[in-house]
DNA sequence: ATATACCCTCCAGTTAGGGGAGAGTCAACA
DNA sequence: TGTTGACTCTCCCCTAACTGGAGGGTATAT
């Protein structure tokens, strides 16, 4: 019969775990003195705390090592047990993979341009929105104000919008001049009749996002970081890029506060 | 400006979450109703959300991110920070790593065996032990208990035991006779004269460790335990075995009640 | 005027224990 | 036999980064 603290030592286990254990009963002592509370441990109890470390060192959460334990589970089901933790250990090492990935590149850049960058790109799963479009080829990108026109005009106030106004860039590549500009606003419920634009599924997924904030001709920036991002995180892009106009002209007059969210579509590159 | 649950649905962060942040200061909205206490956002705090987030990613808590965007560190301060969170990252892979070489080594064990193994393996720093001790080869392991004897005789009532009894096999490999053997036990405080024991300083350090219940003549299945662990967890022997008496013929007249804890040095094999 | 969608604060809970307060207990020593 | 110091008990609070919910107030469309 050992005191806790003496168990303790002998398996170098703190006393506060012994005592948690103990209160998830995952390791009752094998007396426990009625008057004064003290709790007696036996040596034999040794080789069932180590199987509870080494189920813990498993991955293995303390609920479930105590099922384990208590429910004396078939082989099979403790094999399919042990398939579960090592898909989520897999996914824990793919995660420290990237992360250290991400901070390399971090460093890299520091070292290279003397300041952390100044747009921020982040993955994020958009959802798929439910737009009104007009899709064209106009000659350059102040065309693309008129699409708007031409969007909004017959939509305001007869359609719930439902985001902020966004343009979608279909070209394989840039094009200084004819551009294929789709622009769009998500909206809620029907598309009403006489309008120019139609309505469709704007398909979502995973995407590479940076906010810039100013005047459009110096969105290239950001376009720049976007890319810059993309191979030291193990990306490539898969369809076509969009802008999100969160503040355009229709809020405000100053183009310097002008802020948009440039969002590409992007996948792993394998 | 926007409300919360718009900046929210715009950012793709959570409502809760954005709370949490103004609570930490990390993001305070732009406006709070003095009276609602509504928060009203602008999207311009959609890039510091942004870096927050990215900061996230890269390992650093809210509390650092908190710090590091408002004093403004030199990009030589952020530099530090980076290569800390790479060490950080780098010790998280090794283990996520390791934790997935255990979980299969348990999967295989238990397509061969059927069932989960006997005997836990556990990886233990034991501490160095101040012990008084008498080495001797002996013809065989029953001389062991003779050692015992003149360990203890002398020392019974004299010294203060701070642990349970130990044997440790100084030979180079099993041998059946003429064992290599020495008896210790831990104590505290300086060793009363005139008893053959000498005092020593018995290191310590990582250490494969398993616990046998039962007659020692079936210790040798632990043995064998211990010796299957260590190749699938990468590690090999670095130094004599040690046996710890937990429970023994002085302690009960039962030898299926004996309790020893086999305690094997143990390396990385690079 | 009402319906409902939205917002607020506060509280509790999540893991696996760690730290400490205040009170009681055990064993050795004088 | 008394005392001292080491040990133990329960109880409460704390961790990080939120999530969920209760109870109550607010904005907006019909």
């Amino acid at each position: 019969m050992l005191r806790i603290g003496d168990f303790s030592k002998l398996s170098l286990v703190s006393v506060k775990t012994l005592r948690y254990y103990d209160e998830l009963g995952l390791l009752k002592p094998v007396r426990m003195d009625e008057f004064t509370g003290y709790r007696y441990y036996a040596v034999e109890q040794i080789p069932r705390l180590n199987r509870i470390l080494a189920l813990k060192d498993l991955g293995l959460s303390l609920e479930q090592i105590a099922g384990l334990l208590h429910q004396d589970l078939s082989p099979e089901e403790i094999r399919g047990m042990l398939r579960l933790k090592q898909a989520e250990a897999k996914g824990r090492l793919e995660d420290a993979q990237a992360q250290l990935r991400r901070i390399e590149a971090r460093l890299r850049q520091i070292e290279k341009e003397g300041h952390l960058p100044m747009y921020e790109v982040a993955l994020k799963s958009i959802p798929t929105l439910k737009v009104a479009f007009v899709r064209r080829v106009v000659p350059n990108y102040g065309g693309v104000g008129m699409l708007f026109g031409e969007l909004f005009g017959p939509l305001v106030g007869r359609a719930r919008f439902a985001g902020p106004a966004m343009a979608i860039y279909h070209d394989p590549e840039f094009k200084e001049e004819d551009p294929d500009v789709e622009v769009a606003i998500p909206i809620e419920g029907a598309l009403p009749a006489g309008a120019p634009a139609q309505a469709r599924e704007l398909p979502g997924g995973d995407m590479a996002c940076a906010v810039y904030q100013g005047p459009y001709e110096g969105i290239g920036e950001a376009y720049h970081a976007i890319m810059a991002w993309l191979e030291p995180n193990g990306y490539r892009i898969a369809g076509p890029v969009r802008e999100n106009y969160l503040r355009g002209p229709g809020d405000t007059s100053d183009p310097s506060q002008y802020v948009t969210e440039i969002q590409a579509p992007v996948e792993k590159a394998s």
